[in-house]
DNA sequence: GTCTATAGTCTGATAGAC
DNA sequence: GTCTATCAGACTATAGAC
């Protein structure tokens, strides 16, 4: 056995079990005896469980803090933040099933400090992703946005289609979605436009903005 | 002390504790301590702990469920879709909390049969939401609509804005993208050009950093 | 309707041999 | 680097007194 393969199959194995069990039932026993080696053994790679957990959150959030800071350093227009959130989605490629672990056990790890990190991580994405001075659908559509191509992916594993279809289906919509939280003045009819910056206005689908003007009930 | 009061009482601790600390994690002796009774007393009033969850669902999906039933007995149209979310917004109102568990817990509630019993009324709500026949963008947008109905006030709840006008802005954002969802014909997607570097480029490590070293922030 | 007492099992974690 | 052995504590659930 290589050295660390050990380490590398304790994390492996992790995944596996948080993700289909969720973190409170996946007890250390069950992921040595899926090894095949002894709870001891575990132990000795890892100090916690949720040291575990941590290592791997950790080795994942890495791209997307890359994708934060890489925004960050541009100017805050909607060109940014649709880049940022492709290259969200590309990082996401990988790191989908960590974060799944996050979003599907957010109460169990809510007082765990590897909990308060994958939520600090998330409003810093946010934060990344909202026009600046949005107003509260603005931001509803920024959280939709990310939603969608965090989560979307999964949810619609139950059609017959690729994943590579439903991810460019998910990236679409929170495309869209960006687009349309980027016109700050929803209620009234004076729009500013979309686009500043290349001269060719992106005009997404703006011809539904009138449905949601009809919500009051 | 009125007559069922205590049974009341456990199921109001119950939302409490699993909302707190997750429904694992929460122990039927905390609950008890909670009531300032003991655990014996818990279980006079509920088989298992997981009766506790199921009562608490089978109550607030009803409601959910009439909906569903509605929108069912009309003609599939956008108009009908719309006004299912709307009655979904206000079922919501009461449910929420309830819900807010099977979604924050669905790791460990997955092998429960409550927990399948959360995801087939998720299932059938997506379904009477979706426009027949709608391609993969549709299907995303219709997840992102119930999806911001169902968590974006939570998810908005940092803000100092009041949750009435959080849950206006949610549904005003998933009757649009409804209306997005009914234009089928979405699938030339078209990309807004984002900046100089251009496509998804997912390590974008060495010039962002020392672009980043412009003081912002 | 509420209690005491307890069964039986599993948990995360530690100490120390090899 | 992996093991055996063991810990103290927590868990769900039950039996039966009052």
């Amino acid at each position: 056995m290589a050295r660390g393969a050990t380490r590398v199959r304790i994390k492996e194995t992790a995944v596996e079990l948080f993700t289909e069990q969720g973190y409170d039932r996946t007890s250390l026993r069950a992921i040595a005896e899926r090894l095949d080696v002894t709870k001891a053994a575990v132990y000795y790679h890892f100090k916690t469980k949720e040291g575990i957990l941590a290592e791997l959150f950790e080795e994942h959030a890495q791209p997307i803090e890359d994708v934060i800071a890489w925004a960050k350093a541009q100017s805050p227009d909607l060109g940014t933040r649709q880049e940022a959130l492709r290259r969200y989605d590309a990082a996401l490629a990988q790191a989908a099933p960590i974060l799944r672990i996050f979003h599907e056990n957010q109460a169990g790890l809510r007082e765990l400090a590897v909990g308060t990190a994958y939520r600090g991580l998330w409003k810093r994405s946010l934060a990344v992703l909202r026009p600046p001075g949005a107003d509260l659908v603005g931001q509803v559509r920024t959280f939709a946005a990310l939603i969608a191509v965090h989560t979307a992916t999964r949810a619609l594993n139950d059609t017959d289609t690729s994943i590579e279809e439903r991810r460019a289906a998910a990236v679409a919509v929170g495309l869209d979605l960006l687009a349309s939280a980027h016109l700050t003045d929803f209620s009234t009819s004076d729009r500013p436009r979309a686009d500043s910056q290349g001269g060719s206005d992106p005009s997404p689908h703006k011809g539904a903005l009138s449905a949601a003007q009809r919500s009051e009930n």
